[in-house]
DNA sequence: ATTATCTATAGATCTATAGATAATGC
DNA sequence: ATTATCTATAGATCTATAGATAATGC
């Protein structure tokens, strides 16, 4: 149903060749649901109704496979972020802006959260290669965001670095780990209304840190 | 130097046999290092001077070792929450004390932190077994602690369950993804200044979005 | 000729088990 | 007899490579 004319593929070139993309957005799904020591090419070569073999047609390692799911998410996450922050509005609104950004990219795309909070926690291969330093050159953006409303008088003064590490993980804890949460809470944080009650109350969360 | 007088093991009973304590201490730095699936019994074996086979004489697969070395940890953690919790002082002073707690913890176990938080976002076997329930259950400590709080009048009114989450992610999360937050601080949150720092931010952070 | 796929397999793990060994403590 | 260790190995992965195959697009 979900597949073309046919999902079998045969040797030869095929007529129509999987994407890189499609690939990167499969092995996503697998690394986040197992990590990257738990995540089996295999699993990700049935997904893509490929064979092993073939992955490495496309990809020259399993690391260079996960470094490429990786770098695509913080980079989407990136943009979406610095958008937020140098768009319209004064300081606060801004703000508030980036944080709905952010909490429906995260609604959205667990997957993300998910694997980037195992990549910090792990350290990596990602982290490794160069992660740590495109990580924190993610966050150097908000914090300056926050040192320039500090000066602006709208944001309660405080060092803005640990605000943002705190704001990091404060936001990105809940929809990491949802198993857990989904019980405590009662509901899903990635249900209708369990998202709508974690957003609102993640947004006070946010908003009561930084604002004077 | 650091061994008794032989740390070479050889067949048949020994004299002085390795403790299970001593098993699980070791199994959670490598935990803690690699994650479940990372792990593997020879690095612990390694570690703890046996063979692998040794291994499972006192654990009868990776996996109970595992939950044993999180069984311990989320009980270590529970005590000390809730002695603090339950301890003298009003509640603005028995939450601070509480937090004062959790991060001297924390401080000296990073391990512990690491662990926690990569099982509640693998959703791994401890989670799988009864680790959720486990866990829910020591958050719904803090979260009736903040119910009475408020109902005292001492505690701005707010959703206790999702203050709780919010506190989790925000302490949890600095102990945990080590690397990155030493790159983007400019110092290590477990150094002597850098814990000191990290520790004052989280106090302010968390005493600002209980209290009213 | 190039490209994207396949089959088959090498070689390195990793978990787990079988069964030997020898000190301990009853 | 029990206990805590060992050696040796089975069997199941898992990553990665070699080399065949056949459609595509020049």
């Amino acid at each position: 149903m979900a597949g073309s004319k046919s999902d079998v593929r045969r040797p030869g070139r095929p007529a129509n060749p999987i994407s890189r993309e499609a690939i990167i957005g499969i092995a996503r799904g697998v690394f986040a649901a197992g990590g990257y020591a738990g995540a089996s090419l295999s699993q990700i070569a049935t997904k893509t109704g490929l064979r092993k073999a073939s992955l490495y047609h496309h990809f020259a390692s399993k690391e260079s496979l996960y470094l490429a799911v990786l770098d695509t998410l913080l980079e989407d996450i990136g943009t979406m972020f610095s958008e937020a922050l140098t768009g319209k509005g004064d300081f606060t609104e801004r703000l508030d802006a980036a944080v709905v950004g952010v909490l429906e990219y995260l609604g959205d795309n667990s997957d993300a959260a998910q694997i980037l909070v195992r990549e910090m926690v792990d350290g990596g291969p990602f982290v490794e290669a160069h992660g740590r330093e495109a990580i924190a050159m993610t966050l150097q953006v908000a914090a300056q965001f926050f040192d320039l409303g500090m000066a602006a008088g709208q944001f309660r003064q405080q060092d803005a670095k640990q605000l943002t590490l705190s704001l990091m993980g404060l936001i990105l804890y809940s929809y990491a780990a949802v198993d857990v949460s989904t019980v405590f809470l009662g509901e899903s944080p990635l249900s209708d209304e369990g998202k709508q009650n974690r957003h609102n109350a993640l947004r006070d969360h946010v908003l009561r840190l930084a604002i004077a």
